[in-house]
DNA sequence: GTAATTGCTAAACCTAAGTTTAGGTCAAGG
DNA sequence: CCTTGACCTAAACTTAGGTTTAGCAATTAC
């Protein structure tokens, strides 16, 4: 073990189960700065393996990169999240979650109502509901089942 | 109007809600099948517009376009789906919907506990269960929070 | 009849979250 | 010293679901 300190990629690798490859691509996009020893390989701090297993529990929430990296650059200093930071931050996933679990419930309700009337031509079909997506796949259609008012 | 019927791609477009460049995407994928005109200009039956909507709302429910594909091209004679077809089909919605949000909800229920317990640097962090996870983002990690087995 | 609109194709481009590859360097063990 | 394995960079490739662009052809409107 050198005398400098710090784990390396792999070592960070193999201690977070992510791909050497994935790592490297959240220092790209600034999630983490490891140092560099002086043959230009990335140093590690202990603190990165809670600041990587951070990222990869908020990725399970939906968050995207960018919104983690938002969420870790808010904390003051940069600092990685502390026990009293992630009791703020979890109070926020927690709301996420909700919301999309009532998305979901919502849309299950809109189903169940189109089962029982076999709404495939109807004017109005409560199935397509643009505001409350569930997929979040763009703007997406006016109209439903060819039955846009001419 | 043309003698020789049928909708442009541009009038399913509008009836639809949906870009001209996607229905040409949809027929790349294989999801509906225009003839041509003598021109060599798109044609669509009126039950296409059924089915762009059948694949709408089937895109709601969180199905990729080749499951999509493949639900069409199970009705007898790749017909466009029917009152009854649809019961059957919205079955099988109706229990993947029931899936995703049992797998919130579990999720959620664990990161209750966590919130509680503050678990940032536990051995075994209920909040990461790979056999389940919300995001499927690929085989993900094993270990968090820097707790591997040494 | 002519202009404006709509349609055609093929290929390039887009985001997200990485992985893979090519070509080369560093570190550790014997 | 020498080999092997870990590491380096930059760029290309991947999947999904499309959009955009360029350069033409067909249709429609006046």
């Amino acid at each position: 073990m050198a005398i400098n300190d710090g784990l390396s990629i792999g070592a960070l690798a193999d201690r977070t189960g992510l791909a050497v490859s994935a790592i490297r691509y959240y220092e790209a996009q600034g999630l983490i700065r490891p140092w560099r020893n002086a043959g230009g390989q990335r140093r590690f701090e202990r603190a990165d393996l809670r600041r990587l297993s951070f990222v990869m529990i908020a990725q399970q929430f939906g968050f995207t990169l960018p919104q983690i990296k938002a969420e870790l650059d808010l904390l003051p200093g940069a600092r990685t999240p502390t026990k009293a930071d992630w009791a703020k931050i979890s109070a926020g996933f927690r709301a996420a979650l909700d919301q999309r679990i009532d998305t979901l419930t919502k849309l299950r309700d809109r189903l169940d109502s189109c089962i029982g009337c076999g709404c495939l031509s109807l004017q109005s079909c409560a199935l397509y509901n643009p505001a409350d997506s569930a997929g979040d796949k763009g703007q997406g259609p006016r109209f439903l089942m060819g039955d846009s008012p001419d």
